[in-house]
DNA sequence: GCTTGACCTGGAGCGCACTCCAGGCCCCAT
DNA sequence: ATGGGGCCTGGAGTGCGCTCCAGGTCAAGC
């Protein structure tokens, strides 16, 4: 098994399971994306199975450009407690609106690229047979 | 009218057109995304009617997430002339082929994070019902 | 006992895309 | 003639999100 279900997860585990850099997997916890970490006895940390889920939610978020300071007022907000859920809701169902328009904005200029594009092969086309003409 | 057909426009103009600030307008002329711009005999900008088709064009990749580096890459094909026109289309289509994979990137994220929602969802109706008890 | 490898810390550095600023010029209206 | 608006220049500064580094600790294997 490629992660298998367990107590603890050590950095390198998480940051290859998240094609995340140790870097910014510590930067992540500095910022306040996740809680403090525990800990082993010899100071290395050790991810439990929460900070995994948390972890995958936050890298979804930021796959999709959430901001990392939106991102610490949502890991506070799990952090306070089952009374913040519908907070919570809330900046998730924002961030899906915004993703919404994001695609439809993508969307519009990629409609508007075509059109360029279309008309960059109608004067390949209007040149190509002349092309062929002047070689026979 | 709000932006009659003219022979040129003033940077105040062009920057209200494609709402971006006269220093981003500069900025983009030295980074090389358009041609050195003609100047009135007093200095100031006058950009043409092809200076603002082509930053119609870069605002929409810049719009797309298309890097610097690469609009200036197309910015010098488009200035070498009529012979560039197949390695512009090249450009313009591997565009199209990123935005169509960042678009399903998109859309995957958002369906995983509409399952998170759908979960709180589900944990905000367990327990309301037992609050409506409570309170009742 | 020594090396290797995974991890630790605090802090500096980087790349990108702007954004701002000081000081100056020209032109037009009052 | 004076004041304001719009623009000019070169260059410095900003914000974001990492990314890198030096120097150190610890545990396991040879």
């Amino acid at each position: 098994m490629l992660f298998p279900m367990r107590d603890y997860y050590t950095p390198g585990e998480v940051a290859e399971r998240f094609d995340l850099t140790l870097d910014t997997l510590r930067y992540y916890e500095r910022e306040g994306l996740l809680r403090r970490v525990d800990r082993s006895p010899s100071g290395h940390r050790r991810y439990r199975a929460d900070d995994v889920e948390l972890l995958g939610l936050v890298r979804c978020l930021r796959d999709t450009d959430m901001p990392i300071a939106r991102l610490r007022e949502f890991a506070e907000l799990v952090q306070a407690g089952d009374h913040t859920i519908h907070d919570r809701l809330d900046v998730l169902q924002r961030h899906q609106d915004r993703l919404d328009q994001r695609i439809a904005e993508l969307r519009a200029h990629q409609t508007a690229i075509q059109h360029k594009i279309d008309y960059y092969v109608g004067v390949l086309a209007d040149n190509a047979p002349r092309t062929v003409e002047e070689t026979s």
